[in-house]
RNA sequence: CGGGAUGUGGCGCAGGUUGGUAGCGCACCUGCUUUGGGAGCAGGGGGUCGUGAGUUCAAAUCUCACCAUCCCGACCA
């Protein structure tokens, strides 16, 4: 390709709605455009980015026998009912009417088309299956943000495994453990697994695979010292033992103008925020509920809802609370209360001598012993880990690590097959539903990962793996003599399989070189009137800027050494 | 969805308070000079000032409504 044939618009100044370095570079390096929030247009430099991420992905998954298929990504939403996903889905679906008035949904992922085609499986003999493709994933998110991280329109490889028992399922799931491990240290970004929430995928084992990042979007609790990690909606932590002392009478008492928790440590009578009950009042798909964690806790939402199942969360209106516990809130409580849900956090188990609001305005109970005085429904795990605390595991101090979700990998179990009726005949003459899988990795967010994991102040530094060229041959002058020595190390690379790019541009030397530094191509090969004359080239490398003197007639063969020596 | 901000050539911005010929830098085109780290000079092209209404002799500028984009939060595989 010839620099002056290709159509990559670079900018001297980042747009200035771009504040991720990944979405600087990728628009200022002409990589992307942007049409509207959450979709952008691919130039020739992203796509062909893009294209190699996907390669590298299509081949690791093809090394643990995935098949490669393309599904549709306009879906009935007959399909989707029948999930039951039409409804849970919410708003993050796109939905549509064709001209028919028939209802259409837009892809979000995959597993019930999948599983329609899966139900064709009729024997244990023809499992295990991995299928996969990568198709176009549309999701209404609230707000697309940070360039390719949060983008309503995206590429994502997701595969399904389908095996004839759990143990079957446990090998698929580590096996794309390992090709997921495979992919990120080829694309050069830093990665590890963590235990995650499934959501609403549903399932109940998940790993989620993690790149630290400031521009992410994801907290993740990690220990120094055991290698625990957890994304924040699942981590936990030990607490140190609290003593109480022996359990009182529930005793109401007055606390004029006491609205907060920090406001009754200061009140004369009041308690620590540690033994205070912190009741929050949540609407959970309509019902009224008491969510009760300790005073200085913090309620995680996703927690609550995976122990609840609960679909729409969000926090009551004061007249709704009003409504159902007859005070506002600073005074809400559950001690007494009866028709409606409480969920109290497992941290609370046995605790006594507790205060908390009274569900009058201006009063708060003392001597509240938890299970004793509260008709708790449900106990679960609904704190969220905050950094300091110690590991479950081994005590040390927890560290709380900002990073970008670049994978996750689900077991699934039968729930699909059940629905769709994906199931084979046994050895023993029975009939089983097939044990699935899911495993999903988005293209663009991970071409993003790897800018944000490889840059500098001059631009972005592509891994040569998925570099849009692997080399650029830059021309200083544009004279005959030049350009036929240019024309020549460029033949000579292509035949050697580099992926070359000609800087034939009638363009400065700042220029070119500040160009071929933001977008990033890992080796320049400077040719100029002072090498020339000396039969020589320059060779050098994005990384680092060292550059090294070689004779023209190797240079070729260099790069292409350097080349192999990176992707090894 | 709540809070905040911003919309003026492809990109970055000024102008707006005080209504009166739409400007600057980069980029682009032409010429000359220059030529190893984002050149200089001269000339030139390109803008429904987000959209719609309103006020006014006159609106980028004032008023109202709407739309869009970004950031924080909520939400979210």
């Amino acid at each position: 390709m010839r620099w002056s044939q290709l159509f990559s618009p670079t900018l001297r100044d980042a747009p200035n709605d771009a504040v991720a370095p990944s979405h600087q570079l990728l628009v200022r390096g002409g990589f992307m455009r942007q049409l509207h929030a959450g979709h952008y247009s691919m130039l020739p430099l992203g796509w062909r980015v893009h294209q190699k991420v996907a390669q590298i992905v299509r081949e690791e998954i093809e090394a643990i026998g995935g098949q490669e298929f393309l599904l549709p990504t306009m879906h009935p939403s007959g399909i989707w009912k029948e999930s039951g996903r039409w409804d849970t889905m919410g708003e993050i679906m796109f939905r549509l009417e064709d001209r028919k008035g028939a209802e259409l949904a837009l892809g979000i992922t995959h597993e019930e088309i999948f599983a329609t085609v899966a139900s064709e499986l009729s024997s244990y003999k023809q499992l295990p299956q991995v299928w996969y493709h990568i198709q176009t994933k549309f999701r209404d998110e609230a707000r697309p943000k940070s360039g390719l991280l949060r983008v309503r329109e995206f590429h994502m490889k997701d595969s399904y495994s389908f095996d004839v028992d759990q143990a079957g399922l446990d090998a698929a799931f580590d096996r794309h453990d390992v090709a997921y491990r495979r992919i990120f240290e080829r694309i050069e970004v830093p990665a590890f697994g963590v235990e995650a929430s499934s959501g609403a995928m549903g399932g109940n084992d998940s790993v989620e695979f993690m790149t630290p990042s400031e521009a992410g979007e994801d907290d993740v609790v990690r220990c120094p010292d055991c290698g625990y990690s957890a994304n924040i909606e699942k981590a936990t932590s030990a607490l140190p033992a609290i003593d109480d002392g022996a359990a009182t009478a529930l005793e109401q008492f007055d606390t004029p103008g006491v609205r907060t928790i920090a406001a009754l440590e200061e009140f004369d009578g009041g308690a620590a925020a540690d033994h205070q009950l912190k009741t929050l009042v949540m609407m959970l798909d309509g019902t009224i509920t008491l969510v009760v964690v300790r005073g200085d806790h913090q309620l995680n939402t996703q927690k609550l809802a995976d122990a609840t199942g609960a679909i729409q969360i969000r926090p009551a209106e004061v007249d709704e609370t009003v409504a159902a516990l007859g005070a506002h809130p600073g005074s809400l409580g559950g001690v007494g209360v009866s028709d409606h849900p409480i969920i109290m956090d497992v941290a609370l188990e046995g605790r006594v001598n507790m205060t908390t609001g009274a569900n009058i305005d201006d009063k708060h109970y003392r001597g509240v012993s938890v299970e004793r005085d509260v008709k708790v429904g449900q106990w679960a795990d609904l704190r969220e880990v905050g950094a300091g605390e110690a590991c479950a595991n081994c005590g040390a101090e927890l560290t709380i690590v900002r990073c970008i979700e670049i994978g996750h990998i689900f077991k699934l179990g039968t729930k699909y097959a059940e629905t769709f009726g994906v199931t084979v005949s046994t050895p023993d003459d029975g009939v089983v539903p097939v044990v699935m899988g899911s495993y999903g990795i988005g293209i663009g967010r991970n071409m993003a990962a790897a800018v944000e994991a490889n840059h500098d102040e001059n631009g972005i530094i592509w891994p040569v793996s998925i570099a849009p060229f692997q080399a650029v041959v830059t021309l200083m002058r544009l004279d005959d003599e030049t350009l036929a020595a240019g024309q020549k190390i460029y033949d000579e690379l292509k035949s050697l399989g580099v992926d070359a790019l000609l800087d034939d541009r009638d363009a400065r030397a700042g220029v070119k070189f500040a160009d071929a530094e933001l977008i990033g191509i890992p080796f320049r090969v400077t040719l100029g009137p002072r090498g020339l004359k000396e039969g020589n080239a320059e060779l050098t490398e994005r990384r680092s800027g060292n550059t090294e003197e070689v004779a023209l007639t190797d240079v070729a063969q260099r790069v292409s050494e350097r080349i192999a020596d990176a992707t090894r």
